[in-house]
DNA sequence: CGCCAGGGGAGCT
DNA sequence: AGCTCCCCTGGC
């Protein structure tokens, strides 16, 4: 158990933040993640955090999953003062951070994620686990999956993860697995390369178009320059920058912002 | 190049 | 019953 006082970190709203669709709300204060084989329960009151593993697999892990080393306090200091929507939207979204989730997860998650919706999006990605992840058992002796690996998912017909409720976007999901798991594509490569080649790269991905691409680099690769413009951000951009998000001033890291935006646009509507 | 249908079905009103 | 959903592909 580990016992941390985090600032600019809140479970909460990184857990609807629709960034990762393995993390869920348990019961009050505490949540559950699941990532790279290991399953993590967290209790958050206020400013301070409980994270039920050991010191060592928070150091080695948790800490750079959840991207605390990174000073988010510094990126919303340089959000223009005049600039009230998004001085606003960091406001209220200001617990959140951009996970460093893994790359191949990430693919699929947002391949999946299409013309759909977060609650769907979760039983998709929850179906797969179940049907071709690793089982294992948590410490409190409950059974969780792990994500396939693309090989698993590749000798699949291209159909054949409509099972899983994915719809048309299976085969999307499994020619992607064929192409990596074939060698056409390789994530090692991808990891190293810059956010622009990244993205052409990704872009050749069947099913994966401009919004999803960046997804992948935002969330996938850690390329906080990743601006994914879905339709609310495009309708919040319309309504509050006529004349275009000022990508400039927030060079970077303007993926962080859209996050802020993106958050703000989505629990103000309930 | 631009436009737009169609894709499957859950979840909300 | 109707509409929306963190779109992309393929055909025109």
């Amino acid at each position: 158990m580990v016992k941390k006082t985090i600032d600019n970190f809140n479970i909460s709203q990184i857990c609807d933040s629709g960034q990762c669709f393995r993390m869920r709300r348990r019961e009050n204060e505490i949540y559950s993640v699941i990532a790279s084989e290991k399953y993590l329960e967290i209790e958050q009151h206020g400013g301070e955090c409980l994270f039920y593993c050991s010191e060592e697999e928070y150091e080695d892990f948790w800490k750079t999953y959840f991207d605390l080393d990174e000073d988010y306090e510094f990126y919303i200091s340089k959000i223009n003062p005049n600039d009230t929507y998004l001085k606003e939207a960091a406001r209220f979204g200001r617990g959140i951070r951009i996970l460093r989730q893994d790359l191949w997860e990430m693919i699929v998650s947002f391949l999946i994620s299409q013309q759909n919706n977060i609650v769907r999006i979760r039983r998709c990605i929850h179906n797969i686990c179940e049907c071709y992840g690793e089982s294992k058992v948590n410490f409190q002796g409950e059974t969780y999956y792990t994500f396939p690996k693309p090989e698993k998912l590749a000798f699949l017909p291209e159909d054949g993860l409509k099972e899983c409720n994915l719809g048309y976007r299976s085969k999307y999901v499994v020619r992607t697995a064929r192409s990596i798991a074939g060698g056409e594509t390789d994530l090692e490569m991808i990891r190293r390369m810059s956010y622009k080649k990244a993205k052409a790269e990704l872009l050749r991905l069947f099913g994966v178009g401009e919004k999803v691409a960046d997804c992948i680099c935002l969330f996938g690769l850690h390329h906080l320059r990743a601006f994914p413009i879905d339709t609310h951000i495009m309708q919040a951009l319309d309504a509050h920058y006529k004349r275009g998000f000022p990508k400039r001033r927030y060079q970077g890291y303007e993926g962080v912002m859209q996050q802020y935006i993106f958050y703000w646009e989505l629990k103000r509507g309930n």
